[in-house]
DNA sequence: GTCTATATACGGATAGAC
DNA sequence: GTCTATCCGTATATAGAC
């Protein structure tokens, strides 16, 4: 990732067409399952080629989470609260969320990585920095301004960030895992009463409009 | 487990000691790499036999996943809101759904059931109706309870209780899953802040006691 | 039903030519 | 670096005796 020199143009782009493989290889059939065969073939190389780039099967499989662990669980892009008000603001962003972890390739790597980490503990480790880390803290600093700015009163942030992602990926989310048919509920609906709870828990001390009542 | 004649006795208890053996086995080492050769040997048998009582490794799984679900993930039991009050009952039962999901067992279980859910789809399906089915729908029955006293408003049962049982697992299991040292925070906290989250947003409508106001 | 022994295939990894 | 060809262990599944 480091070093890219002009001459080594041509074995980089193999390199990758043999990440990009190994990657659908290992999606579709596991860890234990994937055979170096199979990726191989789908690279357009020979097995030797593959073990010239990876010293083993276990190494190929490293490599490949750390390199693809950012393209499935992106980086939260915090909403501009001014432009539509609080409730839309979390609503795009639980939304954001939501399609960022149910995304069929992310999916498919959290099944592979949950798979594996008792027998590859660093994996599990890299799985978790790269991706629902730096989400949950992306959600943490949002719900902390929002406090600061007092539309929300969240005493710690990052729990609050918690519970929301939780409340949004809840049965969904297992549903989707276990490769189910999904609610009968509209997604849209359980985000929307997602950051209802979330409002009214956290609530500003103000009670809702003296005036109103 | 429904047929067991006096003369079926040594077979019975061998086909136990087999899907017993078995369940270790898959958890250990998830389905690919587990071995009907380990199998065989932890359940004191020969490798013949296991296949005379399951015609193939794919079967043994199936049969496993059936019976054994059922283990893990027991049903939860209510409790009694009148001994103790509501903020107690909803800790208890939160605390509860946190240890059944979170025991060993249900997360290994939990990780082969998801790693395999692709390829065996009736597996996901099976899992699914015998564990979090029925979790979920007591825990739906609870609100629905509460709900009926006036100690809570929940307008959706069924979505109370997705809501709360997300936010329990949260982090925490996530983390566990993937074999990540638990939380800094203790579960305890969490759980309390999570009923906390739930009486906030599920208040009955006669806003907190105008005396203390 | 249960065993021992084996058929058969496939997977990870390497040797050696180019 | 890349290929072809191959070694060697192990895995699923079965044959045949008891």
């Amino acid at each position: 990732m480091a070093k890219r020199g002009a001459a080594a143009a041509i074995t980089g782009s193999k390199r990758e067409a043999i990440l990009s493989a190994a990657l659908s290889v290992f999606l579709e059939s596991g860890y234990a399952a994937a055979s170096m065969d199979v990726v191989a073939t789908r690279a357009g190389v020979s097995k030797a080629t593959v073990y010239a780039h990876f010293t083993s099967k276990d190494s190929l499989f490293g490599a490949l989470i750390a390199a693809r662990c950012d393209s499935c669980f992106g980086y939260l892009e915090q909403p501009d609260v001014d432009a539509g008000g609080l409730r839309a603001s979390l609503i795009k962003i639980g939304r954001d969320f939501f399609d960022m972890v149910t995304a069929p390739d992310a999916l498919g790597m959290f099944r592979v990585v949950v798979a594996e980490a008792p027998r590859f503990p660093e994996v599990g480790e890299a799985f978790y920095q790269a991706g629902p880390a730096p989400g949950l803290q992306a959600m943490s600093r949002f719900f902390a301004e929002l406090t600061r700015r007092g539309l929300l009163d969240t005493p710690d942030p990052r729990l609050a960030a918690e519970f929301f992602v939780g409340m949004l990926r809840s049965e969904t989310y297992l549903l989707r895992l276990l490769g189910l048919p999904g609610p009968t509920r509209p997604v849209e609906e359980t985000i929307e009463r997602a950051v209802d709870v979330i409002m009214r828990a956290y609530a500003p001390e103000a009670p809702r409009q003296p005036t109103t009542l």
